[in-house]
DNA sequence: CGGTTCTGCCAC
DNA sequence: AAACGTGGCAGAACCG
C-alpha cells in the first residue's frame, strides 16, 4: 500500500491510497495544505502503534514535499521519489524495452528545480506551485498517480527488476536522507572556525580588505621580485611578474611552481594557501552558511552524471581538511565518522567477480593486500595503479604498471577496458544496479560522423579519436563509481533503519538536547554529513557505541544486499570523536 | 555594466 | 609528472 500526494491547487493536496498496481483502493481524500503535516504525522504513529510494515509516501520530489514536512516536525520512513525514479527508469537498458522507456520525455524527465531557501520553511511546496505556474512550467504534477502507475507496469516489465527496484528504493530513501540531514544541519562551531582563520590569516577585516598575514606575504612577495605592483590574486600579474624574474612558466598553478626553485616560490604557495581558504571558506561563507551553529547544506541526489549525489550552495563537496575542527559534537553529544576503505575498487573486484583482487582486500587496506600478493611493489603502486585502472590513464607511472594489474586481475581490468571500449563506440554502460549512462551528446556524434566520412581531414580523425577517448574514459569510471554510489546509497539506508530502529526502542530518551536541532533531531542519532563514501553520525553520547556497530553492520548489510555471497569486504575506517578532524 | 568563460583549487 | 574520473565555487578575465 502506498499514498501518492499530490498539489491539486495552490492551496490544497489531494492523498490517494493505491495498491501494489498503483490502482486506487479508496476515493482520494482532499486536504488543505495546512494540514498535511499533521495528517501524515497520523498516518505515520498509526503504523507504527500497530506495528505494521510503513507506507510508503509516493511525491513528485522529497526535496520539496519531505523538506517542508520535515519544517513542520514530521517524519517519514518510507518513500518514492517519483522524479528521481523516472529518470532512472527511462534511461536505464535494463528498462530499455518498456513502453515507459520509449514514450516521449515529459515533466517528469526534467530535474528538479533547486531549492533556494537557506533551511527556514519560507520556501514551501505551496508557494513552490505558485512559483511554478508562474514561471510557465506546468502544474506539475497532479499526475502523479497515473505516473506511479505508469512505473510500477514499467518495472513489472523488466524481466529479474530485484536490482532495479533495489536501486529506487535506494534512491528514495537517499532523498530522504538527504532532506533530513539539510534538515538536521552540520554541528559547526563558529568560534573554532574563527580562531583558525585568525591563525592563517590574522584578525577578521571587513570584506574586500586583505588580512594581515595575507597582507605580510604579498609584502615579502613583491619585494621578492623587485615589483611594488604585482597582485597575488591576479594569475595575468602573477605570470608576467614570474616571467621577468626568470621563471619560465607558462601557468601560476600550484604544481607548474613548485617545480621551479626561486625565493619567490615558498611566500607564494603560502599566499595561495591562505588566500583559497579566505576566499572559499572565510568569514564570509562562515555569516552566510552557518546558521545556528550548523551547516545546513542542500544535497542533490543522483546530481552528478553516475548517481553519485551532488549538492548546491556552500561547498559541502570540499570541506577542506583545514576547518574540520569546526565540526564539533554538542555537549553530551559525539560524532561517528565512517568511510569505506578503497570503496571504488572493492567495488570493482565485486562488479567482475574477480576473485583474486577480492582476496587482495580481505584486510583493512586493500593497497597492502595487492602488494602482499606480489602484484607491485609498494602500497604508492597499488594505489596509483589501481586509480590508473577506474580512471583510464594510460601515461606515467600509473600506465606502466597496468600490465602487472591486467596479468594480476585480469577479470577486473577487463571489466572497465570493456566499459572503456562500449563509450568510445558510443555505446551506453549500466550500474550494477541498473543506472545507465547518458548517450553521448550531438556535438560528440557529429564529431563521429564527420571523421568517418571519405574527406575527412586528419585534424578531423584526431578530434574524434580524443573525443571518442575522452567519452570511454567516462564510461569506464561511471560503472565503477556508480555503482559505489549504490553501494554507499545501500549503506545510508541501513543505517538509517538501524538509527531508526535505536529510536523507536527510547521512546522518551531524555538525554542531552542537541544544542541547534529542531524537534526532529535535537534527542535522536542522526545522519549529519554524507561524501561518496563517509558519513557522519552525530549522536547522544549513551548511543555512540550501539551507533558505531550500527554504521558497520549497515556496511556489510550493503554489500550482501548488492553482491549476495559474493566473497567481497567492504571494511570501514570508523572513529568516534568530538571533532571530525579528529577522525583520521 | 552585467553575463559568461577561464583559472585555480578544494573534496572523494 | 601533470595525465587520469566525478563534482562546486570564488575571483579574474573577457565580451557585448
Amino acid at each position: 500500500m502506498a499514498i501518492v500526494l499530490s498539489r491539486t491547487n495552490p492551496t490544497s493536496v489531494t492523498a490517494s491510497t493505491v495498491d501494489e498496481r498503483g490502482e486506487l483502493v479508496a476515493a482520494p481524500i482532499a486536504l488543505e495544505f495546512a494540514k498535511l503535516a499533521a495528517f501524515v504525522a497520523e498516518r505515520e504513529r498509526a503504523q507504527a502503534a500497530a506495528g505494521a510494515a510503513a507506507e510508503r509516501w509516493v511525491w513528485s520530489d522529497s526535496s520539496r514535499w519531505y523538506g517542508d514536512l520535515l519544517n513542520a516536525g514530521v517524519r517519514v520512513q518510507r518513500c518514492h521519489d517519483l522524479r528521481l525514479s523516472h529518470v532512472i527508469l527511462r534511461n536505464s537498458t535494463l528498462a530499455a524495452a518498456t513502453d515507459f522507456a520509449r514514450a516521449a520525455p515529459s515533466d517528469w524527465s526534467r530535474p528538479a528545480e533547486p531549492l533556494t531557501a537557506a533551511v527556514a520553511p519560507v520556501h514551501s511546496a505551496l508557494f513552490d506551485l505558485a512559483d511554478t505556474m508562474a514561471s510557465g512550467r506546468s502544474a506539475v504534477a497532479e499526475d502523479s498517480v497515473a505516473e506511479y502507475r505508469r512505473q510500477l507496469e514499467a518495472i513489472a516489465a523488466v524481466p529479474d527488476a530485484g536490482r532495479l527496484r533495489l536501486l529506487l528504493a535506494a534512491e528514495s530513501v537517499g532523498a530522504l536522507i538527504a532532506a533530513e540531514m539539510r534538515n538536521a544541519g552540520l554541528p559547526w562551531r563558529t568560534e573554532v572556525h574563527d580562531a583558525i582563520l585568525t591563525e592563517e590569516l590574522g584578525p577578521r577585516v571587513p570584506y574586500g580588505t586583505r588580512p594581515a598575514k595575507l597582507e605580510a606575504l604579498a609584502g615579502r612577495i613583491r619585494n621578492l621580485l623587485g615589483d611594488n605592483t604585482v597582485n597575488p590574486d591576479s594569475p595575468q600579474s602573477m605570470l608576467k611578474a614570474l616571467n621577468r624574474a626568470g621563471l619560465m612558466i607558462t601557468s601560476t598553478s600550484r604544481w607548474e611552481l613548485a617545480e621551479y626553485t626561486h625565493p619567490v616560490i615558498a611566500p607564494l604557495l603560502e599566499y595561495k594557501k591562505r588566500a583559497r581558504l579566505l576566499t572559499a571558506n572565510g568569514w564570509t561563507w562562515m555569516d552566510q552558511w552557518i546558521i545556528d551553529g550548523r551547516f545546513h547544506p542542500d544535497y542533490v541526489p543522483g546530481g552528478a552524471a553516475t548517481g553519485r549525489w551532488a549538492t548546491s550552495g556552500g561547498g559541502a563537496l570540499q570541506l577542506p581538511r583545514q576547518i574540520r575542527a569546526a565540526v564539533t559534537a554538542d555537549p553530551g553529544w559525539k560524532l561517528v565518522v565512517a568511510d569505506a576503505a578503497q570503496l571504488e575498487p572493492r567495488i570493482l573486484a565485486a562488479l567482475s567477480a574477480d576473485t583474486s583482487m577480492a582476496a587482495a582486500g580481505r584486510g583493512v587496506d586493500m593497497y597492502a593486500g595487492i602488494v602482499a600478493s606480489g602484484v607491485v611493489e609498494t602500497r604508492d603502486q597499488a594505489k596509483i595503479a589501481m586509480l590508473g585502472a577506474m580512471y583510464g590513464a594510460t601515461t606515467g607511472e600509473s600506465g606502466r604498471l597496468m600490465p602487472k594489474l591486467t596479468r594480476a586481475y585480469p577479470r577486473a581490468i577487463r571489466l572497465v577496458e570493456q566499459a572503456a571500449r562500449a563509450g568510445e563506440r558510443g555505446e551506453l554502460v549500466t550500474t550494477w544496479l541498473g543506472r545507465s549512462s547518458a548517450p553521448p551528446g550531438e556535438d560528440w556524434r557529429e564529431a563521429q560522423r564527420r571523421a568517418s566520412q571519405p574527406g575527412a581531414s586528419t585534424a578531423e580523425e584526431s578530434r574524434a579519436r580524443s573525443r571518442a577517448r575522452d567519452w570511454g574514459r567516462f564510461t569506464r569510471n561511471f560503472v565503477v563509481q556508480g555503482s559505489a554510489a549504490e553501494w554507499a546509497l545501500c549503506w545510508m539506508a541501513e543505517l538509517r533503519k538501524g538509527l531508526l530502529g535505536i529510536e523507536a526502542r527510547n521512546p522518551q530518551a531524555p538525554g542531552h538536547r542537541a544544542a541547534a536541532s529542531g524537534p526532529v533531531f535535537d534527542r535522536v542519532p542522526h545522519l549529519v554529513f554524507f561524501l561518496h563514501d563517509e558519513i557522519i553520525v552525530h549522536t547522544p553520547a549513551e548511543h555512540a557505541e550501539e551507533v558505531a556497530a550500527l554504521v558497520t553492520d549497515a556496511a556489510a548489510t550493503s554489500g550482501r544486499l548488492l553482491f549476495g555471497d559474493f566473497p567481497v569486504d567492504f571494511p570501514l575506517g570508523i572513529a568516534t570523536v568530538e571533532r571530525y578532524s579528529d577522525a583520521k
